[in-house]
DNA sequence: GAGCACTGC
């Protein structure tokens, strides 16, 4: 056939038809699709996922684009990209293999490279994974030699031309072999394999029969990685942390032989036998020995201890293991530490970085996931190196700037390193980036990491340390191209860990253990792990019922709901002091998991469950829904029972479902969030190519798709995928950028004051009002005084703070009116925040606090994909999209007589049915003048006909 | 007539 149209001028041609509004950039992607599809059915299921919906039409369409890749395909020889990851992985396979081989006959002989001494020297307790700590150091150095070897050769490349790349290099090994150590030569035959096995898989995958590749264990058919299988293949291999969990997991399973059932429990508790008999409560579990520090190292730490009285420092586990630690960094560039809380990592590895020199070339910068941590770590640094917090230690955190131009060790929240790589693409003035707690995968986290990890490839001179708790550390070290681990002990003391099946509703049988740990188990207090604020009030009802009809039988239990949105002086009560013989109860969610550690705590009862938010970008809705924990949540919900001294968990699930129903790690945040804010961070950063982007695990294309959607229409981006000059602006609020568009479009309609204290007020979530229970009705009367004339909610929220600002932002004026004052003054410093940015960007603050329309319309200005439009049922359509939607209770506008017509809304949510909220009216002819590139007017004549 | 896990710029 001649002149055979290429896929992406079919795919640009004809998509872009039923794509009526579609940017350059979505039909790379959909190019992208059709390269990896099996069949044309698969490319319209995924267009239709996407909401492109054209019929017969897109089913030809689709069969064309099939057709012309399987031809492309075909005359090429090339493979799919699934075939690209199995390649890879049997590149990565091979390695490790390599590794290993190299390893073993490195001990036939008296190996002595001066890079070898590295750290198999003077350290006996020095623990670098694993159990066999001679072999794995030689791992490690021999590690050390690959990856110098590969980043001679590539530096600065992106994982597109990994591949080809890891091929040429092994050629390169094999070319220039000339004088070969006994190391190089067993490199050079071990590559020569890869080679050779490389050249076969291409022959077997390009092969006309068709023939699937599959790997014999870990992998399924689609090349993608089976968690659970390969959980078991990791425990298998030969390092990390996945084998020390499951290993210890089954070594507990194995040995437990102690019962604790109701046997053990009448002989303990025999007075109670009537409030406990079988039928109230069983609990059937194992009692497990429980983890304990290595002997060894437990007695050395004993002995430190005791020999450094009055010296904290010293007696912290990682003391330890300073030499072994810089050691390591003054060989590698890149390293993974894991250290479990209390090992010291955080607060010691940047001093004992300052002490070796490295300050003297440029700052150490260690990044916290949450501003208190920044903080509270920052100001115990100052005091333990005897200078003032500000000086040579300092913190930055969103509105608070607490360094100098002496400070060289810098504690900032990871969202502030993003914001100064920005500003600084190289941070040239620093010399060490430490990421604490990196296991927590935060998005700010997420990008940083591949962001030094380009950087690191740039500037040789800069050190990287990654460190986290147990569970990822190998995940992290494979990404950062196999950097060396080091493993630090925490102080952490036994938890015996028992499992109960649930019978019951889950709130029972916490309020059940609960109790029979009060009665059956010597003191100490106990910490309730639940969902949400609502179980947590159920529970904290239940068992005041249960304590006061047992009255004087049983001893005193005080109890204290923990969660974020409690007010703070309510919080602070956990740690109140108890009377002598009475046990303390703490209710909490995922609060109490990392951001506040209580001491104390003895006993912990999990029940496995949690709140997780997720984005779905088809719908664009957010929802927050109960999910099981992950193995790695329920480890560190156990370890919490473990901080001052022995002790138990209770887990209100089976064994099995730990094993086999709960996932390693959760799903890290970038993959459950809308992604709009970090497509503009990345390309304000200069980022274009998302499809080859380092992440480490990648959204979803669908959300980049709808990210990259949004933000031409926004105008953030141009026809070819450029930041323009808005764009560019828009990148410099810390806002979600729909607010951002709106905010810089209020000049336009005179009044920018208005509009930065609703942007201010919208990225506050929605915990302004409040209601409390008992009086519901004041709450709701408060509230409405605000919504009078149905301004809609960004009006009132106007009027809400520009109220408390006449009251010279007064707390007791918030209390009356059941507004969160804490929320409050959040808003006052974004808003602050924001009048600066402005400045700055050289925007008029312009006022006009009476045209309502003016300000609706800058409103819309941003939101103008979030356009609702009233059904004959009561119920709205998404102009844009397909759901059918309802206007939340709580907005002013649910009550609204008749029900306004056309609506804007801040965002969509599904809790028990699917809402917009934060409603305000709006007139359909604003569209057509604010969005005429987005909607036209055919589209909404067919709505309202007369209206336009 | 409903409900807000937790962070961060």
């Amino acid at each position: 056939m001649p002149n055979e149209p290429s896929v992406k001028t079919l795919v640009s041609e004809k998509l872009m038809s039923f794509l009526r509004f579609s940017h350059p950039l979505v039909v790379q992607y959909t190019a992208a699709i059709s390269q990896n599809a099996n069949s044309p059915e698969e490319i319209v299921d995924k267009l239709l996922e996407y909401g492109v919906d054209g019929g017969d039409a897109i089913r030809s369409l689709a069969a064309d684009l099939f057709l012309s890749v399987s031809r492309k395909a075909a005359a090429q020889g090339s493979n799919s990209r699934r075939d690209e990851v199995k390649k890879n992985e049997i590149l990565a396979r091979k390695q490790r293999q390599y590794r290993l081989i190299v390893a073993e006959s490195d001990e036939d002989k008296d190996h002595d490279s001066g890079t070898g001494v590295a750290y198999s020297s003077n350290f006996a307790t020095g623990v670098v994974v694993g159990e066999d700590n001679n072999k794995k150091k030689r791992m490690a150095t021999d590690d050390r030699e690959v990856i110098r070897a590969l980043r001679k050769k590539s530096r600065q490349e992106y994982l597109k031309k990994r591949e080809k790349e890891k091929l040429q290099q092994l050629d390169d090994w094999i070319v220039e072999g000339l004088e070969l150590s006994e190391v190089e030569r067993l490199m050079y035959k071990h590559n020569k394999e890869i080679l050779e096995a490389n050249k076969k898989f291409s022959e077997y995958v390009g092969g006309s029969d068709g023939g699937e590749y599959r790997f014999p264990e870990a992998y399924d058919g689609d090349g993608l990685i089976d968690q659970r299988r390969r959980f078991g293949a990791a425990s298998k291999r030969d390092t990390g942390g996945f084998e020390k969990l499951e290993s210890w997991e089954d070594h507990q399973l194995q040995k437990a032989t102690v019962k604790f059932g109701s046997k053990n429990r009448k002989r303990e508790a025999d007075d109670y036998q009537l409030l406990f008999d079988d039928s109230l409560y069983k609990l059937e579990g194992q009692l497990l020995p429980g983890k304990s520090l290595d002997d060894e190292i437990t007695q050395k730490l004993d002995y430190v201890s005791k020999k450094h009285i009055g010296d904290g420092r010293k007696s912290l586990p990682i003391y330890q293991f300073k030499d072994k630690l810089l050691q390591m960094i003054r060989d590698n560039q890149v390293l993974v530490i894991v250290g479990e809380t209390g090992s010291g990592k955080t607060t010691q590895v940047p001093q004992y970085l300052h002490e070796a020199g490295y300050t003297k070339q440029g700052k150490i910068i260690c990044t916290q996931p949450r501003r208190v941590a920044a903080m509270s770590v920052a100001a115990r640094v100052a005091v333990e190196m005897g200078v003032k917090l500000g000086h040579e230690v300092g913190f930055k955190i969103r509105f608070e700037d607490c360094t100098s131009e002496k400070t060289v060790v810098e504690y900032m929240t990871d969202g502030m390193l993003l914001r100064e790589f920005s500003s600084q693409p190289d941070l040239k003035n620093c010399s060490v980036i430490m990421v604490d707690e990196a296991h927590e995968r935060t998005v700010s986290t997420d990008i940083i990491f591949s962001l030094v990890k380009d950087l690191a490839r740039q500037r040789s001179d800069l050190k990287l340390l990654i460190s986290s708790a147990t569970l990822d550390a190998e995940k992290f070290s494979d990404y950062f191209d196999c950097a060396p681990i080091l493993e630090i002990p925490g102080r952490q003391y036994p938890v015996d860990i028992l499992y109960k099946q649930p019978v019951d509703e889950i709130l029972e049988e916490a309020v059940a253990a609960t109790l029979h740990i009060h009665v059956t188990q010597q003191p100490g207090d106990i910490l309730v792990f639940l969902t949400g604020q609502e179980d947590i009030e159920t529970v904290e009802e239940m068992l005041r019922e249960k304590v006061k009809h047992y009255g004087s039988k049983m001893g005193e239990l005080i109890i204290h709901p923990l969660f974020a949105n409690l007010p703070t002086e309510l919080q602070a009560r956990i740690f109140d002091p108890i009377p002598e013989k009475a046990r303390k109860v703490i209710l909490a969610t995922n609060i109490a998991e990392t951001s506040l550690t209580i001491e104390g705590i003895r006993y912990v009862i999990d029940s496995g469950l949690c709140k997780l938010s997720s984005y779905s970008p088809r719908t664009d809705m957010g929802s927050l829904q109960v999910t099981d924990i992950s193995k790695a949540s329920a480890m560190q919900r156990a370890g919490r029972a473990g901080r001052t001294g022995p002790g138990k968990c209770i887990r209100l699930y089976a064994p099995d479902h730990f094993q086999n129903q709960m996932e390693d790690n959760c799903v890290p945040e970038i993959q459950r969030s809308d992604i709009v804010s970090v497509v503009l961070t990345l390309k304000a950063l200069g980022i274009n190519d998302f499809k080859n982007f380092d992440f480490m695990d990648p959204p979803s294309d669908e959300s980049m798709i709808k990210a990259l959607e949004l933000l031409y229409a926004l105008g953030a981006l141009n026809s070819k995928g450029d930041l323009t000059r808005i764009g560019k602006l828009m990148a410099e609020f810390p806002l979600d950028p729909k607010l951002s568009r709106m905010l810089i479009a209020a000049e336009k309609y005179g009044c920018a004051e208005e509009v930065m204290t609703i942007a201010a007020m919208l990225s506050v979530d929605n915990a302004i009002f409040y209601s409390p229970k008992n009086l519901q009705a004041m709450a709701e009367n408060a509230k409405k005084r605000f919504e009078d004339g149905d301004v809609g909610d960004h009006i009132a929220l106007l009027r809400v703070y520009n109220s408390w600002k006449e009251t010279d932002f007064s707390s007791g004026w918030c209390r009356e009116n059941f507004i969160q004052a804490r929320s409050m003054k959040r808003a006052r410093d974004v808003r602050d925040q924001l009048m600066n940015l402005m400045e700055k960007a050289g925007i008029e603050l312009n006022s006009n606090p009476n045209d309502l329309d003016a300000i609706k319309k800058a409103i819309m200005s941003g939101f103008f994909p979030h356009i609702g439009i009233l059904q004959g049922s009561g119920s709205y359509r998404i102009l844009k999209g397909l759901q059918n939607v309802q206007i939340h209770p709580k907005s002013g506008m649910a009550r609204v007589q008749p029900n306004p017509r056309w609506v804007v809304f801040h965002e969509l949510v599904l809790t028990r049915k699917e809402y917009m909220r934060h409603v305000s009216e709006v007139k359909p002819k604003w569209l057509l003048e604010i969005a005429p590139h987005y909607y036209e007017r055919k589209e909404l004549e067919k709505f309202f006909p007369r209206l336009l």
